[in-house]
DNA sequence: CTGCATCCATGCGGATACTG
DNA sequence: CAGTATCCGCATGGATGCAG
């Protein structure tokens, strides 16, 4: 608890940012967390992800499939189908990610009506 | 367990996006758990955040303060003195956030191994 | 000391069109 | 179906200079 900010600073400090640029980007949160309930495939995805465009799909899950998080899975067939499901890495994030989801979703309110208030008192 | 989806999809996303824009830029994490030592003025927030500029610890800070993260008092003086200091819900985004951080650490390795691979495999 | 204003480079992400 | 390629607007963030 005490030196919980040598975690953050000091050399593991590159290693953070890296992983929460991954995270923290537009649909990566989105996508593993519909992964969850099971392989799918690309269709299937941009489905469920409402709004998403096909670039950034597609780029979001060529990231994760890089750093291990995602399997991609084609099949040679006509028409094609390509599946993707979590890796076990992939899966262990949902914990820590979703406890940060769910402070935002308890905060929220707080947060959302400090803003107001500031705002209204500096206009 | 089964519902965390529920969570980060349905009207619940903007309020999660606009929380994980927050701590996701540079520096709001670095400052956030700078600021957990206690309270601190500016220029040494500045020096124990190498790297930081002037513009984006201004920035982020104002941000903070906005959404009532982070109180910020001026004193009347010559000259001037200004302190930053966590706000009760400011502290209790450690928690998560150090969940996260500490995800990255242990699963860092992991990771980098897996680009490392997955870049000579594309090469 | 504190921190705003300006200029500027870079990169994320959206829209659209096109390929195997 | 499952992408890739291109163009383009916008926000992030660094450097510098100036002000209260």
């Amino acid at each position: 608890m005490t030196d919980s900010l040598c975690i953050v600073h000091g050399e593991s400090g590159p290693m953070i940012r890296s992983v929460l640029d991954r995270i923290c980007d537009k649909w990566t949160l989105l996508i593993v967390s519909t992964l969850q309930r099971g392989r799918m495939r690309f269709t299937e995805l941009q489905r469920n992800i409402p709004g998403v465009s096909q670039r950034m799909l597609s780029l979001t899950l060529r990231h994760l499939e890089r750093d291990g998080l995602v399997v991609r899975t084609a099949y040679a067939e006509v028409p094609p189908r390509v599946e993707y499901a979590l890796t076990d890495t992939g899966a262990t994030l949902i914990e820590p990610a979703l406890a940060l989801a769910s402070w935002a979703v308890t905060n929220g309110p707080t947060i959302e009506a400090s803003r107001s208030s500031f705002d209204s008192r500096s206009s």
